[in-house]
DNA sequence: TTGTATGCGTTATCAG
DNA sequence: CTGATAACGCATACAA
């Protein structure tokens, strides 16, 4: 037959066992098949070093085993800690990840969608905050902290929680006038809700604060202008600040000990993630922290789900305060 | 037909456009068409949103272009890194990336490999120290910082002039007596030659030095006990050390900290890999950076050629000093 | 229970 | 330059 380079395919093992085509598709998908068929099937896979082709069996069954994962990149820790959650989630349930970077590029994530539905892939895990996204009907479509109708099931974090946690804690650990302080994208998503949170408990304990919001284009400089506004005599105003990651909790830390001030001991920050150092080590700044691995199980089970039509189209998940020694606990 | 809820294939493209399958192929592909019929192809292309199914293609062509991508994990942020530029340097070619992760575990490296087989992946770029990892040889495959044998390219940074480098900067710098510390596989791979171009360094500069090497299973303590062990009256027999990553020099320049030790002042430390803050803030400790998009880009070009017979089987990338803050410079 | 045969969507070969 | 048709490897409905 000529076909010795090539991998070879059931109708080789069909051969090699002198049974049937069909009966080989059998023994492989571990459907009823006789004793002693299978045992011919099983000893002739061996021989041959079978394994079977992906290609084929999708294009027959018109299911990949494959999902696909949008996001940003993967240089930002709390993104690679979301890849890697999500792709164990899929392992065990017997899944590939497809990866694809948006780069934050609103056009790309268009055209990503596109690719992800030429590959046929199974479901869309996407986290994007594109405003002008349109998702696709044909095929399952869960993001992540970004809600974009009642029929697109979105996962997040509580971030409502996390702010109204922050808050407390920071009054919990003596302090007495709070900021929050944020940058990112205009459009209303979950993670805003951390502003929200924040003042609620901010009003229900009486305590004073201030919230400085940036939007995604403008430079860190106003967060320093913002704070050198605030410091008279060599005191901050504040004694206590929430800040929306902790990416931005670390800069403005190096940015309040460039002012002279002491963390924590004049001013205690709490940041939002639970980004470790490398990875495993100890946390970068005391903070809220995500229930990455909930979230990324969620996803994955949301996504797989036979029936998304009535699937809870929100889904928040708990979050918890972590101690990073930028709080006095 | 009643084909109304599935995706449209070419065949319907083709009714649609009344013209025969194979020239919505050839228009799909970018072949030689004439004009009205490309126009009219592509017009019923747009009007029935078709998109090609991957699956077909790649049963037919036997190519699927994707690439498998095998890393321990993506939490240390050097994988992370990783991961990102080598999916960058795939799109940049076309190619998808599927993801796995092998946890650093043998057994489930080779059963990775083989469902890379069996999704028929184009190639295989691994980063594993297993040391029985058998190479299948019908896919092309390329590593990342472990030489197996001569038919499989091998892409690592320059680790011995990296080595060498930091011994000659920690030199420069004033250091007069230097330690390396190092924990990690027994087996010898490329990351091991950091030690080699160090020791070179020293001895060329007739500086003394000594090493300290941990296996992977050894309690950190050891190294703390090292320590402790060349502390007299306060001062530490060392005033430069090279570390071998940036993750144990992190966690080092914490423990002499706790000695009472201050770096750099008393101590100067350079680590390995070139990690920053939040993956693009200031390095995390001065270090000895790796070139890691040249790495990814070469890993997709080595993986991607024609002929990976006549290529070298060691490529070794330039590496650059970094400061970050933990050296006098 | 096992064998046979068809078609999934595509590309490539061959006639026209 | 275009149309028809045969694989690619597999799962499955149907026949034995």
């Amino acid at each position: 037959m000529a076909r010795e380079h090539s991998t070879p395919t059931m109708a080789d093992v069909a051969r090699e066992a002198g049974v049937a085509l069909g009966t080989v598709s059998r023994v492989v998908n571990g459907e009823q098949v006789g004793e002693e068929f299978k045992a011919r099937v099983e000893a002739a896979i061996e021989r041959l070093g079978y394994h079977y082709n992906s290609s084929g069996r999708a294009l027959r069954t018109d299911r990949t085993n494959t999902i696909a994962f949008m996001i940003p990149n993967t240089i930002n820790p709390y993104f690679a800690l979301l890849v890697h959650h999500i792709n164990l989630a899929l392992e065990k349930r017997g899944r590939r990840m497809l990866l694809y970077f948006t780069g934050y590029d609103h056009s790309r994530e268009i055209e990503l969608i596109r690719m992800a539905q030429q590959n046929r892939v199974d479901g869309i895990i996407a986290l994007s905050y594109n405003p002008s996204l349109t998702i696709p009907e044909d095929v399952p479509f869960v993001t992540i902290d970004r809600f974009f109708s009642a029929s697109v099931p979105c996962i997040a974090a509580d971030n409502f929680g996390g702010g109204y946690l922050a808050a407390r804690k920071l009054s919990e650990f003596g302090c007495r006038h709070l900021a929050f302080l944020r940058i990112g994208s205009t459009l209303t998503n979950e993670p805003s809700k951390r502003k929200d949170g924040f003042v609620a408990a901010c009003v229900e304990m009486g305590l004073p604060f201030e919230i400085m919001a940036l939007e995604d284009g403008q430079p860190f400089s106003e967060f320093e202008n913002f704070l050198a506004g605030h410091l008279h005599g060599g005191r901050l105003d504040f004694d206590g600040l929430f800040v929306g990651t902790d990416s931005l909790a670390w800069r403005i830390i190096r940015t309040l000990r460039k002012m002279g001030l002491r963390v924590p001991e004049d001013v205690q920050v709490i940041g939002f993630d639970g980004i470790r150092m490398f990875g495993d080590l100890e946390p970068v700044v005391s903070t809220i922290q995500q229930p990455v691995q909930e979230i990324a199980e969620t996803c994955v089970n949301t996504v797989l789900s036979k029936h998304l039509a009535n699937v809870p189209s929100l889904i928040c998940l708990p979050v918890s305060y972590l101690s990073g020694g930028t709080t006095r606990a």
